[in-house]
DNA sequence: TCGCACATGTAACGTGTTACATGATTCA
DNA sequence: TGAATCATGTAACACGTTACATGTGCGA
């Protein structure tokens, strides 16, 4: 362990383990795609990558595309073995808490480590029991609120629950399209 | 203007406008209501007041509750200025992408500045309609990755699309609570 | 009196942001 | 030939994180 890499960090791990990238395909990914939550400016792209190389989770390697020459990176093996960690984490409440959009987008890195049905259904088994929490907590909340003379706060808070119960109906639909019905008995082999 | 103050300091600049707060009421605010977001470390909320003070969007003051001295921070004219601005801005489909969850912050916030109906309106017809371009990025990202081998960065849009959704269902149920039929052709007084 | 909550800070550190800078290649 | 895109950087700056530090008042 000791790993911790920053969201952008494991973005670009995660990015370059499906194929290798030069720092300007990661930052056309970044502007054009929905990991716009990422800048996309050289300033902390380039930056990034090289920290990930001094560390030993990316190599590059200088590379003659048609004409042009680019650095292109790919994770080490403990790279990947840093990715493979955080991708396999269960969904907590603290990382509900931290920023929602980060099991979303571990999810949607989980094929760049071939990850199978069982790590998938896992994955979203954790996502559902960690928003079970979370509605708790803001049921509670919203009937706190329900005194203050404002409406506006507990409106607020009832916007967060109507998010999670969108989620929720997300991982059904997940579920039922990548055939991991819930109700299922059979043993699964792959992975 | 010239102000553009960070996410934390429009927090502390809004808390403050309900009543005045010390550090400690803030830390606590921060540690125990949905505003997890924001970290109730000392050694981000201090400086944060300080900084806020110089620049004058804050005053201070010594005051002695019960027994214990304890300083109260509240907006100055400049800050309660720079705070509506923030607030009465329009949503943007920027302010989606940059950070979904800022809007609802900013319409918990709507307040404590005595914002009335109109404006409230506003806010919401503005998320609205940022919601519906967004909407239309969402499903044409989904459609190009459709012929995507692995399934699940189409589904992480799909996560995206559902949120979507219901924040809208969310804006209908704000409307209806607050008395915002958006199909009323009756003039208003208010604000 | 022992520990917890109250109350406020400082210092080192890493990282993202913004702005500036450079040069090659492609296309109109 | 000029502009846009490709391609990669650097430097100053501000901010948040983490960890450390200090002291008071209250209740068990």
């Amino acid at each position: 362990m000791e790993s911790a890499l920053t969201l952008l960090e494991y973005a670009l791990v995660g990015l370059t383990a499906q194929e290798p990238l030069s720092g300007y395909d990661l930052k056309k990914i970044f502007e054009t795609t929905e990991m716009r939550q990422f800048s996309s400016s050289p300033g902390s792209i380039y930056p990034a990558l090289r920290r990930l190389e001094k560390r030993a989770f990316l190599t590059s390697s200088e590379e003659a595309t048609g004409d042009r020459t680019r650095r292109l990176y790919r994770p080490t093996e403990a790279g990947k073995e840093a990715l493979r960690a955080w991708l396999l984490a269960p969904v907590t409440l603290e990382e509900l808490h931290d920023d929602g959009r980060t099991p979303i987008l571990r999810f949607a890195f989980l094929g760049s480590i071939g990850a199978g049905r069982k790590p998938t259904r896992a994955f979203l088994e954790s996502y559902r029991e960690a928003l079970g929490r979370y509605l708790e907590d803001l049921r509670e909340l919203a009937e706190q609120l329900g005194e203050h003379p404002d409406a506006r706060p507990r409106l607020a808070i009832l916007h967060g629950i109507e998010q999670v119960k969108g989620q929720r109906r997300w991982i059904d639909l997940a579920e039922e399209e990548l055939g991991l019905a819930q109700t299922s008995m059979m043993k699964e082999g792959s992975e």
